[in-house]
RNA sequence: GGGCGUAUAGCUCAGUUGGUUAGAGCGUUACAUUGACAUUGUAAAGGUCCGUGGUUCGAGUCCACGUACGCCCACCA
């Protein structure tokens, strides 16, 4: 049955249907799937932004954790992929926030903490739905059954029962530390949620009594009443820890106290600081060391308070300028250096600056032994976990970079002061306090008016998504998941905090193997981004190109760890290459006699079909090893050369002069499709439809190899290759049309005995030519048989230049063999290298040499025949 | 300041515990081509594998130092 296809694929007009179609098949829900499956494999998909919109970073990972799933699922596991959002509490608050102010020139404060979350929730709910169908469109398989949103009611069920565990094995504590403030949001921010911006500003030398000390910030000055150096420091010997002095200050006369600490650097500056300890985090660590007053300067707002006296209430901005003003005056002004830079902390959400201070927090403590853990600590135990091996991070390199962050960690603080968000589950009433999720009984209880940092529940994502706390059967199943497949840039903020929380509460790993993939950037290496004007959207891609292009230039040329660059033309490549995917199809479909599964490789009947089983083989076995490895990029090349460079330029051009392979070629189709499925599951989806069976491509079986590689006619092919190669060159200097009958005539000789064949072929060429030249016209008195009679059809006289080169080029291939051959037998006689190397690499030279003695020994044959 | 990387063709990058005579895609050039392919084919040109030493029978691969670039972390007031 011949059927009607279009020339060139169009994704645009099938990937929605295909997509419907696999979502209604219900087999992206594993409990669906057909077969008995025992083995379960399980991806959390990293959750995200539920007001956001797709961007490049998204694409890649969907890519890539699609790839992974529907492999699983071919190979027969209980595949699951769980999709969700997640609500990124500062993110969404502050796009909420100021579209109230663009519309409504309203603060949140106006409508109050009830009615602001009603608006968060309304707008959250209307974009939830534009990230979900985004994620569609890049072909992903994820059980939408099991979707889940950060703020579910049984993921919050889970924040609170982790943080009243984490209470009761104090775990979490609440205390007073320098936090990182932001003024404009109000709210304190995470050390990894910084971002630093390099600034020039001047840097200020004040007299301070006896010392001269330099500060970039004036305005923090005022209750500066220790002065600090080091305890080496033979420049002030002269001075002792805990020595008074009256000094003249910024408003009036102070008593100043000489404190000596080595975290003073004796280097910088005049190698004499005052402190701060209520803004600065080095300073609070000293005051803690020697228990010294803490002051606060700055209110929250980042307005000076009364301490400032005469400046208070003024912005330390505008504070700062005057102070200065009236030091001089004073004459306490030594000098100005206006070149200095140093770095501003901003918060990376927003565009605070941040101003630290301290307020009373909520912390993990992860130096507290715990008894589960047979008294390691959290920091402890997660790193023995990646150290054991229970966990494998890809690239390798990314373990020392965990182990060293690890090593460094210190308490986490977790309470936020916004109002989005899961609220921190405990309620307080007078001097009471009471920790858990539900309000306790009785009047008057007051709930924490702070929500938890999004990375405390980000953290128990692989097992909140399975129903955590409760122990129910998907998490059984799926738990701990296989893989966690995400940006290196997230391994601090979530991989590491995965760990924590999993190996705590669960006691399991919460991943098996990570797999961290790089940043995407433009075909310069540059970041995209919108102000540069150079960011792909990968919805323009999917609209352009279609999504199976997008996926191949995410998914070839990537390898884990490292940044990719991406361009439109790379995409437009990849494109081409479905396109020729199809038309292979299509040529296929169109002349076999009939369309049909074929399960069971075909025997092999010539050299060409026996060449290209084998290297189907080869590829199956590659491919299934190094997807099991996550060398993704590799096997998607070694498909790529398969289906042009084997299947197209060769195999299917020979299927047009041999007859009788239909049965090859459509199982070659088959397998290919079902190889590709992985990478660019719309178009093979598509194509499988057309070979009249009524099952999906997405949950056949992975193609298992089948046969034998026959060596030999690879190896024999390769010559058939290069003689065919060889011919068209000649023919092409010599512009002669090319030759489909000698062509033939070299792919399927009728005899048995090929490669002598070949030779006759190359050794009839040659005596024609002679003939030739000679000019008498003289019949070849030696058969030549119908080689002979065929290749007269085409040889030029002209062909002799060509053989000439040819001989050259064979030549010049002699001499680099039997160099090759020298060497290595001259290596064979090399004791040491008989002694020291491995047995398998002697064996493997031995072999070598055999065949390049082989080799060398064809080439001589094949000159003495041209000359 | 501490740590982790990268340097291979004009461009973007592979190169698997050291073992052929260093590869691919794109681009360039030549030739062929209207075909299953307006998205095709065959080939060619193009390399000091950043530099200098070292280990080894053998180094793009391992080591040391240097140079250039990148990223992460950190308490220099």
């Amino acid at each position: 049955m011949k059927q009607d296809i279009p020339k060139a694929y169009e994704p645009g007009v099938v990937e929605d249907d295909i997509y419907q179609t696999w979502e209604q098949s219900g087999f992206f829900n594993p409990d669906n799937l057909p077969g008995k499956r025992t083995d379960a494999f399980s991806i959390t998909m990293p959750p995200p932004n539920a007001t956001g919109v797709l961007h490049i970073g998204h694409a890649v990972m969907l890519a890539i954790q699609d790839l992974v799933i529907r492999f699983a699922r071919m190979r027969g596991k209980k595949a699951l992929w769980l999709p969700g959002t997640d609500h990124a509490a500062i993110a969404t608050q502050s796009k909420v926030e100021s579209l109230l102010k663009e519309q409504e020139h309203k603060t949140k404060h106006d409508l109050g903490r009830e009615q602001f979350l009603q608006r968060v929730e309304a707008y959250v709910a209307q974009s939830r739905n534009t990230i979900k169908n985004q994620v569609k469109k890049m072909g992903s398989s994820c059980d939408w059954s099991r979707e889940r949103f950060t703020l579910d009611a049984d993921v919050s069920l889970a924040v609170n029962e982790a943080f009243k565990q984490m209470y009761e094995d104090d775990l979490i504590y609440r205390g007073h530390r320098i936090v990182n403030w932001d003024p404009q949001l109000q709210t304190t921010v995470s050390d990894d949620e910084l971002e630093y911006l390099d600034q020039r500003s001047p840097f200020y030398y004040f007299q301070y009594g006896p010392f001269e000390i330099g500060t970039a910030r004036p305005e923090t000055k005022f209750g500066d009443k220790y002065v600090v150096m080091h305890p080496d420091d033979t420049r002030y010997q002269g001075y002792a820890h805990g020595q008074q002095l009256e000094l003249e200050w910024i408003n009036g006369t102070i008593t100043a106290t000489v404190i000596k600490d080595k975290a003073v650097d004796m280097e910088f500056g005049t190698g004499v600081m005052t402190i701060t300890p209520w803004h600065d985090a080095t300073d609070f660590e000293i005051a803690e060391r020697h228990h010294l007053d803490k002051e606060q300067i700055i209110g929250f707002d980042g307005k000076l308070l009364p301490i400032a006296r005469e400046f208070a209430g003024e912005s330390i901005f505008e504070a700062r300028v005057k102070i200065v003003e009236k030091l001089k005056q004073k004459g306490l002004v030594t000098r100005i250096d206006n070149d200095y830079s140093h770095r501003v902390a901003i918060n990376s959400r927003g565009e605070g600056v941040i101003e630290p201070q301290i307020k009373e927090q909520w912390f993990v403590s992860v130096n507290t032994p715990v008894k589960k853990f047979g008294g390691k600590t959290l920091r402890e135990r997660s790193l023995e976990v990646v150290k054991q091996g229970d966990i494998t991070i890809l690239p390798g390199r990314f373990e020392k970079i965990y182990f060293h962050w690890l090593e460094n960690l210190r308490d986490w603080c977790i309470s936020r002061q916004i109002w989005y968000g899961h609220r921190i589950p405990v309620y307080y009433r007078e001097k009471q306090m009471h920790v858990g999720g539900e309000l306790p009984k009785g009047d008057g209880w007051e709930q924490d008016p702070d929500t938890l940092d999004t990375w405390f529940s980000s953290g128990l994502w692989t097992f909140s998504t399975l129903g955590w706390p409760q122990k129910t059967q998907d998490l059984k199943t799926f738990h701990p998941t296989n893989l966690m497949e995400t940006g290196y840039d997230i391994i601090f903020f979530w991989v590491a905090r995965m760990i924590i929380m999993s190996t705590y509460l669960l006691e399991a790993v919460p991943f098996k193997t990570v797999y961290l993939h790089g940043l995407v950037r433009d075909e310069q290496g540059k970041k995209m981004s919108k102000s540069l004007g150079n960011s792909i959207d990968p919805l323009d891609t999917i609209k352009s190109y279609g999504a199976d292009a997008t996926r191949l230039s995410l998914l070839i040329g990537s390898t884990p760890g490292n940044d990719m660059n991406m361009s439109e033309a790379k995409v437009a490549g990849y494109r081409n290459f479905v396109n020729k995917l199809w038309n292979i199809s299509r040529y296929i479909l169109m002349n076999v006699a009939e369309v049909k599964l074929v399960e069971k490789q075909p025997k092999p009947k010539t050299l060409a079909d026996a060449w290209i089983l084998s290297e189907l083989n080869i590829l199956i076995e590659a491919a299934t090893n190094n997807i099991e490895k996550y060398n993704l990029s590799v096997v998607g090349e070694k498909v790529y050369e398969f289906t042009w460079n084997k299947l197209a330029d060769w195999y299917v051009e020979i299927a047009k002069i041999e007859k009788d392979k239909d049965a090859i070629l459509l199982y070659i189709l088959q397998t290919l499709l079902k190889l590709w499925h992985p990478y660019t599951p719309f178009v093979t989806e598509e194509i499988w439809k057309k070979l009249g069976t009524a099952e999906l491509l997405m949950i056949q079986p992975w193609p298992e190899i089948q046969g034998k590689v026959d060596v030999k006619a690879q190896r024999d092919f390769a010559l058939v290759q290069d003689l065919i190669v060889g011919v068209r060159n000649i023919r092409a200097q010599a512009k002669i049309p090319p030759a489909q009958k000698l062509d033939a005539l070299v792919i399927a000789p009728k005899k048995a005995k090929l490669i002598e064949e070949q030779a006759a072929v190359i050794s009839a060429l040659a005596r024609l030519n002679q003939l030739k030249v000679a000019a008498s016209g003289a019949k070849p008195k030696e058969s030549l048989s119908v080689i002979a009679a065929e290749t007269q059809l085409y040889l030029p006289v002209s062909g002799m230049m060509d053989i000439a080169a040819e001989v050259a080029r064979l030549e010049k291939e002699a001499v680099r063999v039997e160099q090759f051959v020298q060497h290595l037998a001259a290596k064979l006689e090399n004791q040491r290298f008989l002694e020291r190397a491995p047995k398998d690499i002697v064996d493997n030279e031995k072999v070598k040499l055999i065949e390049h003695q082989d080799l060398l020994e064809k080439i001589k044959q094949q000159l003495a025949s041209l000359q």
